[in-house]
DNA sequence: GGGTATCTCCTAAAATCTTCGTAGATCCTC
DNA sequence: GAGGATCTACGAAGATTTTAGGAGATACCC
């Protein structure tokens, strides 16, 4: 009994292969509006990434499949796709999903490692505790 | 002329699979010393993913291959396997492996993004802050 | 010591990921 | 409107991931 192979996290359109993600980075930054199967095939070549024009239109394809792009035919040849998930939201959800898988889906345990391991130089830590103390006075107006 | 395949940013042993991670997991969790195959079967199906032995036995090679773990001979029959890699090590390995896929390798956006999005509550924003502050204090008396 | 349980080794197979070529449609140019 | 350039659709091939079965070796129990 095999089954159709879902893999438990993978829910809901979580996590972008590396290539995937690279594709939808150079739709969220080829601002504003559409882009081309060629706008992206230029992009990457600009990024140090070349791949040959089908590659990337099957990958935009696969991520159309997948609920991450939408097309419609543009003005003259070529379809444009859209991103229907904003950078932001993909962020959340692959960060959520490496919470999940890393730490326990709690954030500040991975903070904590972030800290421990000095991914943070001191500017940055002072940085980090204003960006914290903005939060927590935010929080207050709100009340 | 296809490249023999060996995805960027996907060097020196980064990233585990989700299975890899798992099995890693049960081998870091069984405290101390050395696990077998068994003992991991055992630890995945109280942790309500069961699998068959051969399965568990396959990934351990793969990973024995891979390098995160070593093998002997154990007492009786069954090899026994050690993590070459401590949790925290593979942890910071794949932490980094994420920043740079998705927050350009900076630690700092990720730590914002996660504020902006609500990822902590009031009471974790101090506790993260206190966190910092006592870093920042450490590194003060270091000077 | 013979039987049974267990373990290792090898093999396999389905799903996914990355890569691209070919065939045929379509648009633009002269 | 013919020719060339470009685009889409389809499919395929190699690598990886996840899953497991079978053959044969080996240890343990009585």
């Amino acid at each position: 009994m095999t089954q159709p192979h879902e893999r438990p996290g993978r829910g809901k359109g979580k996590r972008l292969t590396d290539l995937e993600l690279e594709i939808m980075q150079a739709i969220w930054s080829l601002h504003p509006g559409p882009s081309t199967v060629r706008d992206v095939v230029e992009s990457l070549e600009k990024a140090g990434h070349p791949l040959a024009y089908t590659t990337v239109q099957t990958m935009m394809t696969i991520l159309k499949r997948k609920g991450m792009l939408t097309s419609e035919r543009g003005p003259g040849r070529a379809h444009v796709y859209r991103a229907r998930i904003s950078r932001s939201e993909a962020t959340s959800s692959m960060t959520e999903d490496f919470l999940t898988r890393l730490f326990g889906g709690e954030a500040k345990p991975l903070v904590a490692h972030l800290i421990d391991q000095g991914s943070f130089d001191h500017e940055q830590l002072v940085e980090l505790k204003r960006l914290i103390e903005s939060h927590l006075s935010d929080e207050e107006e709100e009340r």
